[in-house]
DNA sequence: CTGAAAGCGCTTACAG
DNA sequence: CTGAAAGCGCTTACAG
């Protein structure tokens, strides 16, 4: 992600004379420039009435000549609806689609509000989602939507206690009074593995996510509770677990495949992993020789052949909810906390229907 | 897009006590906590020194006790330190991978230079856009990114005249002297039709996004110019342009093949288009049938059979570009502005290399 | 219908 | 080392 990509150009054209960044004008400038008080200014900015026509036109005409617009910020600094219009969302990766489906889901909610939002990825690192939240309140947001990494929930827990508005995605804190929404991770994962172990399937390796992140920890769990319950120990050896681009992902999971023995399927517990995977089983010659199940749809599933049996998520969706959630409690509608847990089932195309090779 | 998902809840617990919204403390709630003046509070806050060693613990802990946050707008609004810390990303739509990493790469320059990112999908539509773009500037964002839609500039005309920091992404517009970062569209989608009539195509399909979109138009543009330097009139029934859902135009283009003639081959110019084509012509048995070559790369495009010919885009390199480009003008260092247009070339991968099959 | 005063939460001058 | 005054760009009260 971070290797920089050497580029031709075709052209670079340097133009001359780029306009200079100028002060923006201010309610006094327009109020001198129409010749009234700032206050008839604001009053026609503010559509308050109580303003003869012709003083109106003349505001108006100011207004548009120097281009003056409102600063946000300092109205409702005095103003006693005490909100920015500005939510937050930090979220692990935005460049990973079903992060970025979230980000739409809660954009088009917030959209019907007239809201706007700031985002921040944080790579699953929790010291890099302190500093978004720390920032984000900073910046008075009037809530946030939290997808955590790691364990301690770091300046957050101080914004849950004050009541800050407050949606948690996936990260389902103990004793904390909080709105939570999250997919059934170790449902989903549990019934994917038992529909592998149900074909034969002995040797089974996992792949997830980073276990600073609550859901990846689930999914292993849903993994290792199906295992256990068929009386099967799964050892170290057959688990992997990281934060990687797809790129990474299939060097990560062709090293493992060339090692013998080779597990007869693999749970891929995430998009990017999926892909990866699939990109190496390809490549390896092995699609249609070791069954595969993935956490997470991704594009093209059904194309590929044989298509990728996977558990599914509704990123959009969750988006969608999330932001209800919040704004339900923004609007105070909302009292005590609601925690939903929306359920996972298991979409069979393929390739987590083949049977034990060996 | 926007129709809602019914969904299952495995449990929805409603639980007591949530806490309510408390008005944040501020610098006169702390300084009257740690029995000093509020002047003495903004220096420990700032660490501008000058306090004594005393003071400044007492402070410390009535800021930890309160769990005081400075309020950024208020800071910012009296601070010769005129910015905000935020720049705006107007797009296209976040939930498509393409803009998403142009997002993420945004993102990273960003937090090199300690700035947030506030961003909103267009969906296409000038009338969204302005909206944004007035909304982010009340914001008073210091700077903006934008991937235009429509020809008229709307407000963004004026926030150019006035010196805004400002990077266009793929809109290059007439007469108007502003930094702009784009994919060589037209030269790309050239050298794709040209891919195809080498090998003998005559009767090509074009699929493209909405016409509103500046680069949708040069992709169409540079089809045009190379099926007109091969004598070949294109009637407009092979011209199919819009903004859809991968679901969308995959019904789209089936229904579109099942008329006959059909043509030989197809040029999907956008990510979203290419898979939506590519789950039709697989759907209809017709993948090895008729050629096919996308403008954006896909996820798998190796994985598939045949492999999916593009011509790709480098989205988290646009970002990362754009973003170095306006801070280049935020910091100063950049006078005239900077046209830099990305050379895109044909990824051959099997789709695109099918001779006409009738 | 119009305006002068006070204040939002903070920083920047300027005093002691 | 500490604080009282003025001001950022606006809105909310309160006068005329």
């Amino acid at each position: 992600l971070s290797r920089r990509l050497p580029l031709d150009y075709i052209h670079r054209i340097n133009e001359p004379d780029h306009a200079r960044p100028q002060r923006r004008p201010t309610l006094r400038d327009v109020a001198g420039h129409a010749q009234v008080s700032f206050k008839t200014v604001s009053r026609v900015v503010n559509g308050e009435g109580g303003v003869s026509p012709q003083l109106v036109r003349r505001v108006e005409a100011s207004i548009a000549e120097l281009g003056y617009r409102p600063d946000d910020r300092a109205r409702r600094l005095r103003n006693t609806e005490w909100r920015t219009g500005v939510i937050g969302f930090v979220l692990v990766d935005v460049s990973n689609p079903f992060f970025s489906s979230i980000l739409r889901g809660i954009e088009e909610i917030a959209r019907k509000h007239d809201y706007f939002v700031l985002s921040g990825s944080t790579d699953g690192e929790p010291a890099r989602q302190d500093q978004l939240v720390s920032a984000f309140i900073s910046r008075r947001v009037d809530g946030m939507i939290v997808v955590p990494s790691g364990d301690e929930l770091g300046p957050l827990a101080h914004e849950i206690t004050r009541g800050t508005p407050m949606v948690f995605v996936d990260l389902e804190p103990a004793g904390v009074a909080v709105d939570l929404l999250r997919s059934d991770h170790q449902g989903g994962a549990y019934e994917a593995t038992r529909h592998l172990l149900k074909l034969g399937h002995r040797d089974i390796a996992f792949f997830g996510s980073t276990l600073d992140i609550f859901s990846a920890r689930l999914r292993l769990e849903g993994f290792r509770e199906a295992m256990a319950e068929a009386g099967i120990r799964v050892p170290d050896t057959r688990i992997r677990s990281g934060l990687h681009s797809p790129e990474q992902w299939k060097h990560i999971v062709s090293e493992f495949l060339e090692k013998e023995p080779r597990p007869t399927a693999i749970f891929t517990a995430q998009n990017f992993i999926t892909l990866g995977a699939l990109q190496a089983l390809h490549a390896l010659g092995l699609r249609s020789v070791i069954a595969q199940i993935g956490f997470d749809d991704v594009d093209l599933s059904e194309v590929v052949s044989p298509g990728v049996s996977v558990v599914p998520q509704y990123p959009l969706e969750l988006g969608r909810r999330a932001a209800e959630m919040l704004f339900r409690r923004l609007d105070g509608l909302s009292q005590t906390p609601i925690r939903e847990i929306l359920r996972n089932r298991i979409v069979e195309r393929g390739s987590g229907e083949i049977p034990p090779s060996w």
